[in-house]
DNA sequence: AGGCTTGCTTGACAGGTGTCAATGCGAATC
DNA sequence: GATTCGCATTGACACCTGTCAAGCAAGCCT
């Protein structure tokens, strides 16, 4: 299925005395060079639900891993129209857009009380140089954004809004069940109204397509919480729509 | 306005030999730095209208610049549904999405008779290492292209096919500006299918629109040669609902 | 406990865009 | 120069989703 998550879920190293790296940093570092790493790491920040981690416009230094909780970015308009651009959870990188124009270029929020692990961007950069694997892996990480921003374009220009509900239900599953959660079994974290600014829908279209899901028996919404009883249906459902890639 | 172009344009540097690094190569290498960039990048190649640069799946070793003509990359899903994901000019850079998964995301094809630079990766990625100035401009270049696919996504999720069209009019405009070419008068390089691939509509959808921005006097159309006789309208069109950032 | 706020659901209706179809125009081919 | 094919335009109509509104449930505050 298309990846809508962030680019970080699947890499994981052996080093465990900070949860973030065994879920985004790189593996191959030596003792060495995950001493050097520590030494830029900050440590955590916390931040409750509804703060705010950056903003458009702020200066960019640091890139930020999620440790805990769920982050959303956003842009908005002029009129203030505003697009999820992603949900983030543990061990997801965001602030990677903010590098080029050296200044922040979405909103990232906290959706429930979080904390994140601060990667200062440009120690980042000058400790790449000396570690190629590590300066590769952050290539890799944005490399991986940008496949993902091209398959919520190929959602948001051709898919309609069952398909476009089926796809996010089933990216939050596998991404929960890839840190070991339920995958048919979770608590929303953000609002209809925000899973229809990052699907290009308005929130009563989200109401209704949830209960569509429900009526078929397909899901079980009760307000945030959701169980996939048939994630097969839904799968059919995207099957089509989704991304044809090499793997498929 | 939104920047939905890709991310290169803007920069350049003294050294003229060769026209792509004019436009896509960072400022401030020295003489001996340059000489060995100039040992990395590959003679252009020619690819005639239709012609892949590369396709979906296809192993991932370069990237390309356009050196001259256009291409236009996409994505498709399994039921043949098309994404165009961005049309590219002189100077402009494909291939960021390979590198996540040593395979390319997506089809790159020429929209007419084209040639490209090709930039072999693991290459550029060493010199890099020894030229922080070139690892930084890596940096940038593929931020550059997340935040364009932030707008993107801003357009796909917000807009109404009129402020989707004056938009991507504007911008094609401005892109053709910074190259020295005429902003109000030009030549569409593509269909009007392929402008609705990559603006989530129907080819009659934009043919309407554009009908329309003709009846209202704001441009002239005459098959793919469009002349832009009140840019101030379209800029009003999408002044509410392009990106709020810190410039704006 | 009561009232208020916020978010969600559901219905009726409207409007924008997609779909289908016919026609026209231009470029390429023979 | 005639024919064919691809692409674009335009119209009629349908359908999906947005808009507006009402009602409901849960949580929060006093």
């Amino acid at each position: 299925m298309n990846d809508l998550s962030s680019p970080l879920h699947s890499l994981k190293v052996t080093c465990t005395n900070c949860s973030l790296r065994e879920l985004c940093l790189p593996i191959g570092l030596n003792r060495d060079e995950m001493a050097q790493l520590d030494a830029v790491i900050r440590q955590s920040r916390r931040f409750k639900r509804g703060e705010y981690l950056f903003r458009t416009g702020d200066g960019f230094r640091s890139l930020y891993a999620v440790r805990t909780g769920y982050f959303k970015t956003c842009v908005s308009s002029r009129d203030g129209r505003e697009q999820a651009t992603g949900f983030y959870m543990s061990g997801e990188l965001m602030g990677l857009d903010g590098i080029s124009a050296n200044t922040h270029g979405c909103d990232a929020i906290a959706l429930e009380d979080s904390d994140v692990c601060e990667l200062p961007f440009s120690r980042m950069e000058s400790l790449g140089r000396d570690i190629p694997s590590l300066q590769h892996h952050f290539f890799r990480l944005m490399s991986r954004e940008i496949v993902r921003d091209q398959s919520v374009m190929l959602l948001l220009g051709n898919m309609k809004a069952e398909e476009r509900l089926a796809a996010f239900l089933l990216n939050l599953s596998q991404r929960l069940a890839s840190r070991g959660f339920a995958a048919n079994d979770f608590i929303l974290r953000m609002s209809r109204e925000e899973i229809g600014s990052f699907l290009g829908l308005k929130l009563e279209t989200v109401s209704r397509t949830l209960s569509k899901f429900q009526q078929q028996g397909w899901i079980r919404v009760d307000h945030k919480h959701i169980q996939l009883l048939r994630p097969e249906e839904l799968k059919a459902l995207v099957a089509g729509c989704s991304q044809a890639n090499s793997a498929g």
